[in-house]
DNA sequence: ACCTGAACACCGTTCAAGT
DNA sequence: ACCTGAACACCGTTCAAGT
């Protein structure tokens, strides 16, 4: 029996091209996704690949696609504001996962199907927290700007290679960048530093979305506490 | 005297360099700069550019930078509210002017001076609201998600060639097809087409500014009105 | 000190040729 | 029907050579 110097090599599929990319965008982000890092990674040709897969674009839409479903299909049992809550903080967690996820929903929410199934899972329960009908695009679209935003400045932050033990440490290092900044020309944003220096990155991101439900309450809602 | 076929070539600058790549991201995007088009538009060789630029990363900060600053700089005679709404629509109007400014803007806002100078505009205003220390962070940063979240999807669309005066009938085309979705799956989205069709994306964007100030109103005001 | 432009390594994509 | 891998056009960057 001769050394099996490889693994046994799968069919190609489109599925396994797909995951392959997966795996290199979250291993090394956007550039980490080459035709000759995956037809190495797959252990064939670049013309195999393209086989299956019209392009790039259309390999990366499929990426998203993929993580995007997994992200949105949590289970939503609670009350509208916690459904919110959780379809927000699904994103959120998905984008940090994956950080190129951002940018690419950012250049797919245009056009195709990304932008109803952020819409449908967001503006569910707005549309049940009782947000009167002409509101309520307007008011789920906020919130999606919201999420995606926040969600995107995390992933910009994850980009940067960091030990999570040193997160403190780091934190650390830009707080005293923005306490050293020019009094005259940046007073809040020093004053600010300390804050800056304990926010925790999820509570804060849910912080927002928290706002954002408060204004929803007190423009549409006003009787009730927020 | 003999003919000029080109004009009289200006010494080369850092500036003249930024200024040309500004130009030509304007008018290509993201793809429309590189360093042949650079070359060929300022009529050198590459190596010229390399003299005064240390890559292209630092070419994509200063185009940054130059048209942040022009962005920013507005200024601001109203009270907090109608500060905070003139901060965040010159963001708006800057990113639609220069789609390619959103993308930049989230990769750049980890590090850099570019997350000061935002913070700064937008932290003023909502200091002066009100909003009470151990909150201005939190509060700041949901402002900066928004807007930077907003104007990025709107850069997104800007990025589909459409021409101005069609603009009616692709949110017509795309309304038209949220109708289509499968009723089973898409409820929300599908009640929601005809608002699609009616907003106006910046009026829609400022709605959502002052949703958020609303929300900070009711979170660290309860006694005022919205 | 500043500029030229050929050369290099790398990228996405194509395609004739194989099985 | 599916895969191979050389080839193409293009990219960012370098660098010996010029002025």
């Amino acid at each position: 029996m001769p050394p099996r110097t490889h693994r046994r090599t799968e069919a190609l599929s489109r599925e396994r091209i797909v995951e392959a990319a997966v795996e290199l965008l979250d291993a090394n982000g956007e550039s980490g996704l080459t035709f000759r890092t995956l037809t190495e990674r797959l252990a064939t040709g670049a013309g195999a690949i393209y086989w299956h897969v019209a392009n790039k674009g259309e390999l990366l839409d499929a990426a998203t696609d993929g993580v995007l479903a997994s992200a949105l299909k949590a289970g939503s049992p609670g009350s509208p504001r916690d459904e919110v809550r959780a379809v927000a903080l699904g994103l959120f967690d998905a984008i940090d996962r994956h950080p190129w996820l951002a940018t690419q929903l950012a250049l797919q929410l245009s056009r195709g199907s990304v932008t109803p199934r952020i819409f449908e899972a967001v503006g569910r329960p707005v549309h049940a927290l009782g947000v009167p009908e002409g509101h309520r695009f307007t008011t789920t679209s906020a919130l999606v700007s919201y999420i995606l935003g926040a969600a995107g400045q995390n992933a910009a932050n994850a980009r940067i290679p960091v030990v999570p033990a040193n997160r403190t440490e780091f934190l650390d290092t830009v707080a005293s960048a923005w306490e050293e900044l020019d009094p005259e020309e940046y007073p809040f944003t020093r004053s600010v530093a300390a804050e800056l220096r304990e926010h925790d990155d999820r509570e804060q991101f849910l912080a927002g979305v928290d706002l954002i439900l408060a204004g929803i309450t007190a423009v549409h809602r006003p009787g009730e506490p927020g």
